[in-house]
DNA sequence: TCTATTTTGGTATTTAAGTACCAGAATTAA
DNA sequence: TTAATTCTGGTACTTAAATACCAAAATAGA
């Protein structure tokens, strides 16, 4: 089972993750509780958020009452800032050969997959952190 | 650098493959030509046309003037039925959490993948091979 | 029948992602 | 100052995908 769109799941862990930090905000929330209300390795969780905060999305506090906040509103933290700390910067042309020296004249897939990749860079760019909080 | 959609190498390489043979037809194309035109090694196109050739989208055959061709009208291979032969069978829910058991009560994606999902399903399926015979 | 050619299929290697472990540094509270 | 807690960062393990290798089987033509 394939999925077409590609989000692994330490990106996935990320944005879950942040939407409970966004929620509880302005209290901290720590590795340990995200964890577990995410049914993940505590390990891996905190490997992602520490890649998050040094980017600058999250700050993390250490010690007894440690934890992690946002870095700044939750309107300005969009998915897309996420997966591509969490995976890598995006790149909108999808044939993987094109990279590697395409021998085609032109591309064989045509527009379709640049402006498919434009739709879902749009709507990774339009799911804000602000929505999961009510 | 990381693609947003989900296409291996693997399955570019069967499509522009498979493009070259059904431009070929009826005569026969063999691996080693193939390889040539695509800058792939050879061992590595042999596997994908093998398994393409398993699943009855070409026929093979073996010994000098040997090489595979279309086993069914370019109209009626799409790129969808490669891709499902070479990388799996397509899930059109594109959250990662889903499978695992998410923790969430509903989707934290909403409908937006799965829609976008579904337009690529459908680009998947208009791409036919007889697209590149001219 | 013999030789060269081509696919086949099993196996092995490489690479990348995901996951886990652990000692060290920082911080809080007693 | 001591003990407990929490993030940090380096490393190591596991797993799956991608890729490569090679001997065996099949075939065509001489």
């Amino acid at each position: 089972m394939s999925h077409l769109i590609n989000i692994s799941e330490a990106a996935s862990l990320a944005l879950h993750g942040l939407a409970i930090v966004a929620k509880k905000s302005p209290d901290k929330v720590n590795a340990k509780y995200l964890a577990e209300k995410l049914n993940a390795s505590e390990a891996h969780l905190a490997k992602i958020f520490q890649r998050l905060s040094k980017n600058g999305l999250i700050k993390s506090f250490r010690g007894p009452t440690g934890g992690f906040v946002l870095n700044k509103p939750a309107e300005e933290i969009s998915f897309l800032d996420i997966y591509e700390i969490v995976e890598s910067k995006v790149i909108l042309n999808d044939c993987p050969l094109d990279k590697a020296g395409c021998t085609f004249d032109n591309c064989i897939f045509g527009d379709a997959l640049k402006s498919i990749s434009q739709s879902i860079y749009q709507t990774f760019k339009n799911i804000k952190l602000s929505k999961f909080i009510e």
